[in-house]
DNA sequence: GTCTATAACCAGATAGAC
DNA sequence: GTCTATCTGGTTATAGAC
């Protein structure tokens, strides 16, 4: 396995610039990482990560491309097992809450970084934007299923993106406290009090009528 | 007021300094902002930037400690107006939403900046907790006035860091999609539910039994 | 594919006249 | 307080031997 005659040198090496580099990026940002703390920290010359990448911008395409890819395939199926909403719905939340903590370098890129307009090129915020619609399309369809809404499909995105802000404020969190997790738990009484606020039979009544506009006062 | 004789020529010119450091730091990141745009960007030479600051780091400093300020002096009083519990929470959340629509740059600031850590200065990533900690204690503050929950800080804790969670999430969408509001109905239906879950009296049935565990399956 | 060496440039920061 | 000019060091990126 080891001195593997040089094939695969190649991909070895790149695939320790990658870790290096999500490494650096996910904890300082994409402008605070530089190519020689990358060298330094992979341990092969600056020259070297050019051959494989091309620029600074490269590698953080490749850098995103492969988180986006790693966690996507972290997360399960959008079938979420389960005989009834209370099960499915405590399933799919063990199932991001798992993901949040097992990736948090994929989903701090996802997060971190989207003030990256006018320093990165237009294909790395494209990669941003593939990720994070990615993420969001995987909670739609699985809330969708959760909550059996395939005729109400507004509905199941408006839960998706509940989820999707509720994890990255707790990115954000994690970030000043690193203790922070997820609190399925809050995540689980909002998400069935918007289903039902919203007309979904959830076993359980409504939580506030609809009530249109702000009352008076 | 023009040509002011030079007494305040100094404050106005900070002022300008800062109000350009803010944009370009809250767009671009604390990295990715250099002094020499800075200076291009307002029109006064670098080394009158480091007259009024020192150093790049102190520009960071003050401008988080005037945005804190800035944002903070913008939210109203925490006994927040309203005859009843539905009432209180709507001018809360109004109030809410009114603050993270008017001052973009100063939640930016707080938000976008958490990865600041290696690449600034322990003064900056204090003033950044404190700027945490301010919000975070008003929205306590004020949800315990709203769901009269003076005898029970962990529950107005909590609900304080849910809306804080779902802000910044919401922030962190705004960069992907600019025309992402705060989803105050959403943001309600939520916190009456997670309220009624706790056992505070809102009015309304609770949403959904406590249920310790997750159930088998 | 990996290395050493270096080009070209821009960053943060300072000196000193005014 | 503001300016011009400049120093030093780190940055991205490349050349060319191996």
């Amino acid at each position: 396995m080891r001195e593997a005659s040089a094939p695969d040198r190649g991909v070895r090496s790149r695939d320790a610039i990658l870790d290096t580099a999500t490494e650096l990026m996910s904890l300082r940002g994409y402008a605070a990482t530089s190519i020689s703390m990358v060298s330094a920290a992979c341990g092969l010359p600056a020259s070297s990560i050019y051959w494989h990448f091309g620029s600074k911008d490269g590698i953080y395409v490749a850098v995103l491309e492969r988180a986006r890819v790693t966690l996507l395939s972290a997360l399960p199926p959008v079938e979420v097992p389960g005989a009834d909403i209370a099960q499915r719905l405590d399933n799919f939340l063990e199932a991001v809450e798992d993901a949040f903590q097992r990736h948090p370098h994929d989903v701090k890129l996802l997060i971190g970084l989207g003030m990256v307009q006018g320093s990165a090129s237009a294909a790395a915020v494209a990669e941003l934007l593939h990720y994070r619609d990615a993420l969001l399309a995987w909670a739609r369809d699985s809330l969708s299923f959760v909550f059996g809404l395939h005729d109400r499909p507004e509905v199941s995105h408006g839960l998706a993106r509940f989820v999707l802000r509720a994890a990255s404020g707790t990115a954000v969190a994690r970030w000043f406290d690193p203790a922070s997790s997820l609190d399925a738990e809050a995540l689980r009484v909002a998400l069935l009090a918007l289903a039902a606020h919203q007309g979904v039979p959830v076993g359980v009544p409504a939580a506030a009528p609809p009530h249109e506009g702000p009352s008076g006062a």
